[in-house]
DNA sequence: TTGACAAACTAATAATATTAGTTTATAAAT
DNA sequence: ATTTATAAACTAATATTATTAGTTTGTCAA
């Protein structure tokens, strides 16, 4: 029948709807296929199962958080860039609710994904590096950064802040403390 | 036949096979079953399907890790008593890896699990009314102290910092920054 | 001793994922 | 133009887990 799909489009179907959905692992093979007009089996000519088309959207998810924080990041410098770092990864978390939660990383480690991650965190140090950071004290800054933002947009993404307190605010607000701690203002 | 099996031992049983696994969404009744030496279905008498086991998971969560931090500051003040809260946090997660996800809000809200979790709140806003903090004010400050900690701890357990740097200075090295940027050294 | 009940059981059904084997549309080769 | 190879669809069958229905059995209290 050799219709015109592709792995890519049904990985990009697969993270929409997740995205819908809000959480990756409520997503089926069944609404899959149903959403690109083919029966459950066929999308085995694309992916390897379930378990092939979640390290796809990992792959996927790891691929467009790279590319968004380096043209987030573009041209811009010291504790601007690092803010922008963490808007940009917030906003990436906000555009993509359901598969968010692929960047942590899975229980078997894999090259391409790690390479990519690797990538993402070394845009991070470029940064740090521009402050006199290096080494060990950039590496546990980048630990602190990357925690700090994951925490709140994961609580965030979860519901977990309930009350009625502006949130841009109370990110600007951990933010700038954590960098002012740091004396990188 | 009415052995001695309760909703409690069912439930204990469950979050330790969790805790084993590493990962609350790969336990399944089948394995729970068995551990329990009884058949799938006489789950049902216990718990409400595999949905009723997760929300009884979550209300058990909350509990241990609400006692949890308010042992750990029993008698503590000042900023020694947020330390010491953010240590206790970071152990509960080392000692229940495969339930400490379920302390994030789960779409459906609920009474009982959010009294829990105010309770949990409420303890870390006590400290920060020692320091003076109050108001809007604690509140951003008790997101930015949950979002650190719980954003460390997730990235830790999932295996997201895999240099070989220590842990326990990235973690201690993340906290005193924010306190120190806030001014409540 | 009997009767009620809770909690176990077996058997059957449902939902999803996966595998096996078949058909068909396309595109290249004769 | 016809044939042939192949990729990708399909149907049918199987496996796994969860759930429901209905039955049996052990315990406790009347």
């Amino acid at each position: 029948m050799a219709r015109d799909l592709t792995k890519e489009k049904v990985v990009n179907k697969a993270a929409d709807l997740a995205n819908e959905l809000g959480d990756v692992h409520q997503l089926t093979l069944k609404e899959l296929a149903a959403a690109l007009n083919i029966k459950v089996p066929s999308l085995y000519n694309h992916i390897e199962g379930i378990d092939g088309l979640i390290y796809a959207l990992r792959v996927h998810t790891h691929t467009i958080w790279y590319e968004n924080l380096r043209d987030a990041m573009a041209g811009k410098i010291g504790s601007e860039a690092l803010w922008v770092a963490a808007q940009s990864y917030r906003s990436f978390a906000h555009a993509n609710p359901g598969v968010y939660q692929l960047i942590l990383p899975a229980a078997e480690t894999n090259s391409e994904i790690d390479q990519i991650g690797w990538n993402t965190i070394s845009l991070l140090l470029l940064i740090l590096g521009s402050f006199g950071l290096d080494g060990d004290e950039a590496l546990h800054v980048v630990r602190g950064f990357r925690s700090l933002v994951h925490g709140f947009v994961s609580l965030e993404l979860a519901g977990g802040f309930e009350l009625d307190l502006d949130l841009d605010q109370s990110f600007e607000q951990l933010f700038k403390a954590y960098l002012n701690g740091l004396n990188l203002v």
